[in-house]
DNA sequence: AGACATTTGTGAAATTCGACACAATCATAT
DNA sequence: ATATGATTGTGTCGAATTTCACAAATGTCT
């Protein structure tokens, strides 16, 4: 139980609750660190140590109850309730992620769209009509959103991020691969897979041409 | 110029790249690890440790020539060549994967896209016809494709994983939130947005109800 | 009941990582 | 020519992180 938990074992959670949900689908009862561990790829060693910030989940010689625990983490990062969210931009990822069935269950919805398109505002994904961004900082604000997903072109990132924290969004995940600037005490992750690719071609070997 | 460096240094190496490609773009000739530091929010000293790993790229009272430095960390990164990519599962995801316009200009393209939906293999998006999953391994070998995007549902994504592999398929991008298994020196990496928003929450207050 | 096999939670050790601080170097101004 | 200001590359150290390893606890088997 401490004060103040590493980022670095906060952001290790979610894959634990990931297997965990996993477990539960499967019916699965029980499991250990050792199983986690192998199944994630990390030393069971860490797994333990990295619950134990939070309190005593387990019970020894029989390992931890599956939904007992993932009830645990659930609480731990907040996601035992459903979290709503907006979604800006309404171009192919913002299509995708509305129509993404794979938040539900696992505790967010979007609620919102937004875009600057005066061709697409009116449209409706999925049941859900794309609103003008004009309108944005105050629907935010009475929708009480706190989560916004920003699938905008780079050049507008910075802009849609301030108007966000201006309606009040406290976490807000980029897919805009620009680095954005928000007020202290706003949540901020990016989503780039060409950052992920470039790390993985340091291993490869080049292509001889 | 180490043996062996890091992964969490090479992991940050397409971010300085990110921030130089930018950088270009606005005709930019130098600049240093302080504004570098800045514009990313880590310390200067970590972006000249983490360079330092490669050689001496700066000069001492003026930083670094934007474009040398660009090209050394395209050249280390091994992006200063165009990646084959194939994209598999022409789903909504599939899609804006496709038809995304980042990719380019920063080393990759999509050159093949699978799925196994009949009513799909046929049909093209962005004049690239979707091929049937059945001759993915016998394309991906003639065309020599190393990376794949994998953007399957979460049941499908292993055995299309090992079918990657046997196609030759060096690096696998995974969209599908599920913990994949891959052979010893195959690079595999995950973006998962629940992850990140997870990782978010953790810090937000709960909404109260 | 007692022996045995498991597995947790956690101090301690080992390792990795990042921040600090500064000599060396370069550009520029006087 | 010299002084001045800026910035790199890196040795050193402290902090952060991971691994080790084991006592304590639990369930199972005979
Ligand atoms: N498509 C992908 O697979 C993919 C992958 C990774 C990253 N991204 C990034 O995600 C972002 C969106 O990508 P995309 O392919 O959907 O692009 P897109 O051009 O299809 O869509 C962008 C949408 O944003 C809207 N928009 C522009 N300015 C806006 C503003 N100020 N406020 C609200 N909406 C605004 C546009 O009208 C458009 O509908 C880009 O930054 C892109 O680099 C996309
Ligand atoms: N849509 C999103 O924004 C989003 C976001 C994050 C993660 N994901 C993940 O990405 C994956 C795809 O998501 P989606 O929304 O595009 O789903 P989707 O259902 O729209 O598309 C999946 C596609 O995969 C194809 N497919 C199924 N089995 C296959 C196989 N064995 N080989 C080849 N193709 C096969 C299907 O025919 C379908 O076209 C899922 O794992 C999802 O969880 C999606």
């Amino acid at each position: 139980m401490d004060a103040s938990v590493p980022a670095i074992v906060i952001n290790r959670l979610p894959l634990y609750l990931r297997a965990l949900d996993l477990m539960v689908e499967n019916d699965q009862r029980l499991t250990s660190s050792q199983e986690l561990a192998e199944w994630l790829g990390i030393s069971s060693a860490q797994i333990r140590k990295d619950l134990s910030h939070f309190g005593e989940f387990g019970k020894q010689g029989t390992g931890y109850e599956v939904p007992f625990l993932r009830d645990q983490l659930r609480s731990i990062l907040n996601v035992d309730q459903l979290w709503d969210m907006a979604v800006v931009g309404a171009g192919a990822l913002g299509h995708a992620l509305v129509n993404y069935g794979g938040f539900a269950h696992r505790s967010f919805r979007v609620r919102a769209v937004f875009d600057v398109d005066p061709d697409k505002i009116g449209q409706s994904i999925n049941g859900m009509a794309i609103e003008s961004q004009t309108v944005m900082v105050e629907r935010l604000q009475t929708m009480e959103i706190k989560i916004a997903l920003l699938a905008v072109p780079v050049r507008a990132a910075q802009h849609v991020a301030d108007l966000l924290v201006k309606g009040g969004v406290r976490a807000i995940l980029s897919y805009a691969p620009i680095t954005i600037t928000v007020p202290n005490g706003i949540q901020l992750a990016y989503i780039d897979p060409v950052v992920a690719l470039q790390s993985m071609t340091y291993y490869l070997t080049p292509v001889v041409t």
